[in-house]
RNA sequence: GGCGACGUAGCUCAGUUGGUAAGAGUGCUCGACUCAUAAUCGAGAGGUCGUGGGUUCGAGUCCCACCGUCGCUACCA
């Protein structure tokens, strides 16, 4: 049995989801759904990153604790995953008392192996912000650029990360197979070759994070706790043997923004604890609007809860997973997803299932008969399932989705050439058709159900079929020919009703 | 300033290590059909692959310059 391990970015609750969180989770959320298929022993983990200053201020701009404030958001997250049928396996909290154990006890063996020592950090501090500036970021050389005002020359002592000692290291592992796309590895062979420098770890102005273990007056700095849940979610630092089995073998999800920490700390940090590195890190574009990324300033936030109203959740992942080409930026365009939901939801597959039952009602009595084994069909299948296999190992579910379609689209197409609807009334040339559109609509609950969580069971159930598409196991349930025949298939309203353009 | 990404049909995008006369979906035009959610099927129009050079027998695909858009340069996917 393979094992397959996949995350998404644990998500900051300082601010409430948006599709630009969604974006990511969904897609995770397709490629495990697609490696539940294929039987692997699936781990899917997203979660949420709970410390820091900013959590800390917010919290006491509400007057309430960090970790109320944070369970707030927490719960926002969860909530909006549960809306999106998002099926992961776990969702970690970095205020979970495994994940503290876990962050100590690596970042202890990274001590230990001469990684980890203390210094001191110098810089221009400003108190309003409570954060260091570069010399570049100020005003006139002197003020702080968001409160226009001095800061102050501040020592603090910390601890430091010595990612210099590790830069042969990371380059090694940057130059393997781990980073993708192509373009997004060659940008964190950059970070390296610009120069590194060891890094500030620990804060002693603040207490809201993991305890640094062997220096009371410590915690660690906010990234260096949230990349480890990772490991903590598969048992680091409470069950070794777990761990052992899922980890090096993971699968990171990510937005750009966050490269830097992905490809360039975090294999360094699991390296200076005697650790192997992630397997590998897919990075994303941003998602954007009118040409700008999605804020909370700009007001250019969309909540995923109003797209599906309008959508439906098969609409709206479908769209994400169909039309977001993952790695470049995507930009988001409601019209878009009006056109995209009508051709291929409503008009392709929508229409298909319709036009079926009702042929299945009219000339085979309501039973759905068994395919031709020989059905031209067949190739077109074994095509469709090749090069949507490829597409997801590639991670690209839009090669994926558009592969999927093709056999889809090809079976309004044999329709149209064989027209059952004027054949005789149960004859064996309308059984024989109308099996092989039967058998297309299986294989298609199956294919689709990665994105299409509640219609391909729909589908499943109209054309008589028991169970879920989920229980199937690919290859095999991709083979052409498995719709056994004289199952009751049911005529209902449509799957997706149009939607008119607003 | 430094580093980097991107620029392919109206729109959204594919184009693996350079090599059959540039692809898909959608949109548009025309025709067919009427089982079906005014859905479906067929045919067609539509691109100097940002611009200008270079390497090569041959470049969308490598190199240089330029134009345009954008990002990063430590804590929002």
């Amino acid at each position: 049995m393979s094992r397959f391990y996949i995350t998404t970015p644990i998500y900051y609750v300082n601010d409430a989801p948006h599709i630009g969180h969604a974006y990511p989770t969904v897609t995770a959320d397709a490629i495990a759904r697609w490696h539940r298929l294929l039987g692997d022993e699936t781990m899917f983990v997203t979660g949420t990153d709970e410390h820091g200053l900013k959590i800390q201020r917010a919290a006491e701009a509400n007057g309430i604790t960090p970790l109320e404030q944070a369970d707030r958001t927490s719960q926002r997250f969860r909530d909006a995953w549960t809306l999106l049928d998002i099926s992961n396996d776990q969702f970690i909290r970095t205020t979970e008392q495994r994940h503290h154990r876990s962050v100590q006890e690596l970042l202890t063996r990274a001590k230990d192996n001469g990684y980890i020592e203390k210094g001191s950090y110098a810089g221009h501090y400003c108190v309003a912000c409570e954060a260091y500036y570069n010399d570049d970021d100020l005003i006139d050389g002197s003020d702080c650029p968001i409160h226009e005002r001095p800061v102050e020359w501040l020592e603090e002592e910390n601890y430091f990360f010595k990612l210099t000692a590790l830069e042969s290291e990371l380059l090694d592992w940057l130059n393997g197979p781990h980073v993708f796309p192509e373009g997004k590895r060659n940008e964190a062979l950059g970070i390296v070759k610009l120069g590194l420098e060891d890094v500030s770890m620990t804060r002693t102005s603040i207490d809201w994070g993991v305890p640094v273990p062997w220096d009371d007056d410590h915690v660690f700095y906010v990234w260096y706790d949230a990349l480890i849940n990772y490991a903590t979610a598969v048992g680091f630092g409470t069950d070794e043997d777990e761990f052992n089995q899922w980890w090096p073998e993971v699968h990171h999800i990510i937005g750009k923004d966050i490269l830097r920490f992905h490809c360039v700390y975090w294999p360094a940090m699991l390296i200076a604890a005697g650790l192997e590195p992630p397997k590998e890190v897919h990075v994303s574009g941003f998602l954007l609007l009118g040409g700008k990324k999605l804020s909370k300033t700009g007001l250019t936030q969309i909540a995923p809860a109003d797209l599906v109203e309008d959508f439906g959740v098969d609409g709206y992942r479908y769209h994400f997973l169909r039309d977001v080409s993952f790695g470049p930026d995507s930009e988001f365009s409601y019209e878009q997803m009006v056109a995209r939901y009508n051709s291929d939801l409503a008009n392709t597959l929508g229409n298909l299932l319709s036009r079926v039952t009702t042929v299945v009602q009219k000339k085979c009595d309501g039973i759905g008969p068994a395919p031709d084994v020989d059905s031209a069909l067949g190739k077109v299948a074994a095509d469709s399932y090749a090069a949507a296999a490829e597409a997801w190992d590639r991670f690209q579910a839009p090669v994926a989705m558009e592969a999927t379609w093709q056999l889809i689209r090809e079976a309004n197409a044999y329709l149209e050439r064989h027209e059952p609807w004027k054949m005789e009334q149960g004859s064996p040339e309308v059984q024989r058709v109308m099996g092989d559109a039967l058998e297309v609509l299986r294989w298609a609950a199956i294919m689709a159900g990665p994105a299409l969580t509640r219609a391909s069971e729909a589908i499943w159930a109209a054309i008589g079929l028991d169970g879920s598409p989920t229980d199937e196991r690919l290859p095999e349930a991709a083979a052409w020919g498995r719709y056994p025949g004289g199952l009751t298939v049911t005529k209902s309203a449509p799957l997706f009703p149009r939607l008119k353009a607003e």
